[in-house]
RNA sequence: CGCGGGGUAGAGCAGCUGGUAGCUCGUCGGGCUCAUAACCCGGAGGUCGUUGGUUCAAAUCCUUCCCCCGCAACCA
C-alpha cells in the first residue's frame, strides 16, 4: 500500500461516463475520453496522486434486446464490445488508472448494499407505480407522455394500470439541490447548464424516481425483492464510489480519492450527474463531488452524431493513418470546450498540416538541421545571447503560467493555442535571426559564431520547453522531440516545472536528425482516400451508398467504419411483401398546429381516401405538396400524432437534415400499385 | 409567450466587466532559403442579423422583430 508521504500528495479524481455498449464506441466517446486523459496527465505531472477512471454501463433492455437479436447472452454481446473499447482506449494512449464494469461483481454487490440501504431509511420505498398501460407495446406511460389520451407509440388505448416499483425520493432533495447548486457555483460547468438545471428541472419541482423494473431482467436483481432490477440510473452512477471500493471490504481508496473533483460528461447526460447523482449521494450521507462539467459534442453533417444515423467516425481508422497524437491534438484544439463543434476531415487535414506539420514539426526539423550543420550538432558553451533571446525566455514563462491557468480549468484549447504562440515565436525568431547569415562569417567572426551558438540554444531550449508543455495532450511527440534533441535519457530535463525554467539544455549536447514529427498530408487524395473508406464501410455493413445517380461522393467525409447496429439483416422477398405500397396523389395539405415537422396530408391512393401526417414540414410547404404523387404504405397500422390521425406514411429519403420524398419517374395513376 | 445556445471578413471562430473590430484557414503580393513546396512580412475582404433606445462613445448594455441550432414535443 501507500506510503505515508504518498497519502500526503493531493489527490485528483476524474472520471469520464461509463460508456453503453451497445455498438463500438465512435470519435464522441474518443473526444470526452482524451479531453479527461489530458487532465489527468497534467495533473500527474503537476504531482498529483490521480486517480483517472473510465468504464462501460452494461446493464439493460436496449442491450439486452440487441444480444437476443444476435442469438447471444447479453454478458457475451457486451463482453466483445467492452473489448474492443479497452483496446481503442490503449491505442488513443488514454491512461486510465481503473476500468469498471457495471457488471463486475464487486460493483453489482456495492450497488445491492447501497439499494438495500436506501430502503431501510426510507429514501427508497415500494409504490404502486399509477400508470397507463398500452397492453400491446406492453408499455407503461405517464400522464404527461400520453397523446391525446392515447399510447403515444401506437394511438391505441390505453388503461389505468398499476405496477410494483421502487421509487427513490428525489423530490424531499430539492431544495437541498438547489441550495446546493446556488452555494457552489463551479459544481456545474460551464454556467449555461447550470442556469438550464435550475430553470429547467429543479425549481419547476422534482419527482419521485423510480429505481427498478420488472419488465427485463438484465440487471442488477434487487436482493429483497427478486423479481425487480435496480433501473440504469442507481446501477450506472454509482460506479463512480463503488469503483474506488465504496460498499466493499476495502473502502480505502475511496477515503483517499472520494469526493471526486471532476465528472466529465456530455451535455446530454449533465442532468443526471447533477440531480439525481448528487441526491444520491446526500441520501447515502457523502461529500458530493466538486464538479461536473458538462462539455458539448462533436456535429458531423450539421446535426448530432448517432449510431442510428450512421454518421459515427471511427477513431480506429483516423489513428491509424494520422497517429493518435495527431488525433487528440485535434479534438483538444478545434472545438471550445464546453460548446459544441463541427468534425469535418477537411478540418482535421487542415489543423494536422498548419499546426503539428507546418509549424510544430517543421520548426523542430529546421532547428535540428541548423545544429547539424553549423556545430556538427553539437550545442558550444560559448555563446552570446540578445534582446530578443531574452524575449523569448520571458514568452516562455507566460506560456507555462497561462496554460496551467487553462488546464486547471479545463480549457484544452486555450491551453494549446498559448503553446502555440511559443511555437510561432520560435519560427519567427529564426527569421529574425536569420541564423544562415551568422553562419556565413562564423568561421572568421568570432562574435557571430557565438551569436549563432546563442540563437541555436533559445532554439533547442524552446522546443525541449514546447516537448514538456504538450505532454498531456500528446503523449507520444514529447519522446520524440527529445530524442531528436538528443535529451531522451534524461527526464529530469524535462520534468513539468522545467517548462518554467531557462538554460536546462546542457551544452555539449548532441541532436540527431530524426524522421518527420508529423509528415505533411496531401489534402485532396487524403480526403478522397477518407471517402473510399467510408464508402466501403458502409458496404461492407449492409448499407447502400453506391455512387451512381449522383450520390456525393467527396464532401462531408465521415470515416464511418460501423453500422454495427441492424448487421447482416437480410429479408425474404416474402418479408418485402408484407409491405404494401401504393402511388397516391396529394390532394390538400396543411400544417399540422403546434408543430413545426408535422403536415397534414389527404391523400388519394386510387379510389381511396387516406389522411397520413408526415414528419416533413421543414422541407416542403403544404402549397408545393399539393399534386404531388408519392409512394404511400397502405398496410400500417394507423396512429395518433399529435391527436391527428395518420393511415399510413410516405417515404422519403433523408441525409443529415436533407429530405427528400420519393415519386414516381413518369406518368401513372394514382392507385397503381408498387412491388 | 416552454427552456437554452447562437447570428462578427469566403469558411470556422474570438472579442461581449462599453472607447480605433481580431485570430486560424483560404486568397493576393512580397521576403527568405535553415526546413516537412515548409517559415516570415504585408494587402484585399466585415455598415459585428434587424428595429429603436441609453451614452460623449455599443459588436459589447436595454428594447423590437427575423433567422438558425439544441432540449422538450414529435419525425409511422
Amino acid at each position: 500500500m501507500a506510503e505515508n508521504k504518498e497519502n500526503e500528495r493531493k489527490t485528483y479524481y476524474i472520471t469520464t461516463p461509463i460508456y453503453y455498449p451497445s455498438g463500438n464506441m465512435h470519435i464522441g466517446h474518443s473526444y470526452t475520453t482524451v479531453a479527461a486523459d489530458a487532465e489527468a496527465r497534467y495533473r500527474r505531472l503537476k504531482g498529483y496522486d490521480v486517480m483517472f477512471l473510465t468504464g462501460t454501463d452494461e446493464h439493460g433492455q436496449k442491450i439486452q434486446r440487441k444480444a437476443a437479436e444476435k442469438g447471444v447472452t447479453p454478458k457475451e454481446y457486451v463482453d466483445e464490445i467492452v473489448a474492443n473499447t479497452k483496446e481503442l482506449w490503449k491505442l488513443m494512449n488514454v491512461s486510465n488508472d481503473q476500468f469498471i464494469r457495471t457488471t463486475d461483481d464487486f460493483h453489482v454487490k456495492a450497488v445491492q448494499k447501497i439499494f438495500k440501504k436506501l430502503y431501510d431509511q426510507g429514501d427508497i420505498y415500494k409504490s404502486e407505480y399509477e400508470g397507463w398501460y398500452c397492453t400491446p407495446c406492453e408499455s407503461f406511460w405517464t400522464e404527461t407522455q400520453l397523446v391525446d389520451g392515447k399510447c403515444p407509440d401506437c394511438g391505441r388505448p390505453v388503461e389505468r394500470t398499476r405496477e410494483e416499483s421502487y421509487f427513490f425520493r428525489l423530490s424531499k432533495y430539492q431544495q437541498r439541490l438547489i441550495d446546493f447548486i446556488e452555494s457552489h457555483p463551479d459544481f456545474i460547468q460551464p454556467v449555461s447548464r447550470k442556469n438550464e438545471m435550475l430553470n429547467n428541472f429543479l425549481r419547476p419541482g422534482l419527482e419521485d424516481l423510480c429505481v427498478s423494473r420488472t419488465s427485463f431482467d438484465w440487471g442488477i436483481p434487487v436482493t429483497f425483492d427478486e423479481k425487480h432490477v435496480v433501473y440504469v440510473w442507481v446501477d450506472a452512477l454509482s460506479n463512480y464510489i463503488t469503483a474506488l471500493g465504496y460498499g466493499s471490504d476495502d473502502d480505502s481508496r475511496f477515503k483517499k480519492y472520494w469526493p471526486a473533483q471532476v465528472h466529465l460528461v456530455g451535455k446530454e447526460i449533465v442532468r443526471f450527474h447533477t440531480i439525481i447523482w448528487p441526491a444520491l449521494l446526500m441520501a447515502l450521507d457523502l461529500p458530493l463531488p466538486e464538479q461536473v462539467y458538462g462539455h458539448g459534442w462533436l456535429l458531423i453533417d450539421g446535426g448530432k452524431m448517432s449510431k442510428s444515423k450512421g454518421n459515427v467516425v471511427d477513431p480506429r481508422i483516423l489513428c491509424a493513418k494520422y497517429g493518435c497524437d495527431a488525433i487528440r491534438y485535434f479534438l483538444l484544439r478545434e472545438v471550445p470546450f464546453g460548446s459544441d463543434g463541427v468534425f469535418t476531415n477537411e478540418a482535421l487535414i487542415g489543423r494536422i498540416n498548419a499546426d503539428l506539420a507546418n509549424d510544430l514539426g517543421n520548426l523542430v526539423s529546421r532547428t535540428v538541421s541548423m545544429q547539424l550543420k553549423y556545430f556538427g550538432g553539437v550545442q558550444s558553451a560559448d555563446k552570446v545571447f540578445a534582446d530578443a533571446d531574452n524575449e523569448i525566455r520571458g514568452l516562455f514563462k507566460e506560456i507555462y503560467d497561462n496554460v496551467q491557468v487553462q488546464m486547471d480549468a479545463l480549457q484544452f484549447p486555450t491551453a494549446l493555442v498559448e503553446i502555440w504562440r511559443g511555437v510561432s515565436r520560435l519560427n519567427k525568431f529564426i527569421d529574425e535571426t536569420a541564423p544562415w547569415v551568422l553562419a556565413k562569417t562564423a568561421d572568421t567572426v568570432k562574435a557571430d559564431k557565438d551569436r549563432l551558438a546563442g540563437v541555436m540554444y533559445t532554439l533547442l531550449e524552446g522546443i525541449r520547453a514546447i516537448s514538456v508543455l504538450i505532454e498531456p495532450f500528446m503523449p507520444e511527440t514529447p519522446a520524440k522531440i527529445r530524442e531528436q534533441l538528443g535529451i531522451a535519457e534524461r527526464p529530469e530535463l524535462t520534468a513539468w516545472e522545467t517548462a518554467a525554467q531557462w538554460g536546462v539544455y546542457p551544452d555539449g549536447t548532441e541532436v540527431k536528425k530524426g524522421e518527420a514529427l508529423f509528415p505533411r498530408i496531401d489534402p485532396q487524395k487524403e480526403l478522397e482516400e477518407l471517402e473510399k473508406i467510408n464508402a466501403l464501410a458502409k458496404e461492407k455493413a449492409g448499407g447502400s451508398d453506391k455512387a451512381n445517380c449522383g450520390t456525393k461522393t467527396a464532401e462531408n467525409g465521415e470515416a464511418s467504419a460501423q453500422q454495427e447496429e441492424e448487421g447482416a439483416n437480410l429479408i425474404t422477398i416474402d418479408d418485402f411483401a408484407k409491405v404494401q405500397m401504393k402511388v397516391a396523389c396529394v390532394e390538400s395539405a396543411e400544417r399540422l398546429e403546434g408543430s413545426d415537422k408535422l403536415l397534414i396530408l389527404k391523400l388519394d391512393a386510387g379510389g381511396e381516401k387516406r389522411q397520413v401526417v408526415s414528419g416533413i414540414a421543414k422541407q416542403y410547404s403544404p402549397e408545393e405538396m399539393i399534386g404531388k404523387k408519392v409512394i404511400l404504405i397502405t398496410n400500417l397500422q394507423s396512429a395518433v400524432l399529435r391527436g391527428v390521425t395518420s393511415e399510413g406514411m410516405i417515404l422519403a429519403a433523408t441525409k443529415g437534415k436533407k429530405l427528400v420524398l420519393l415519386t414516381v419517374d413518369g406518368d401513372i395513376p394514382a392507385g397503381a400499385k408498387i412491388s
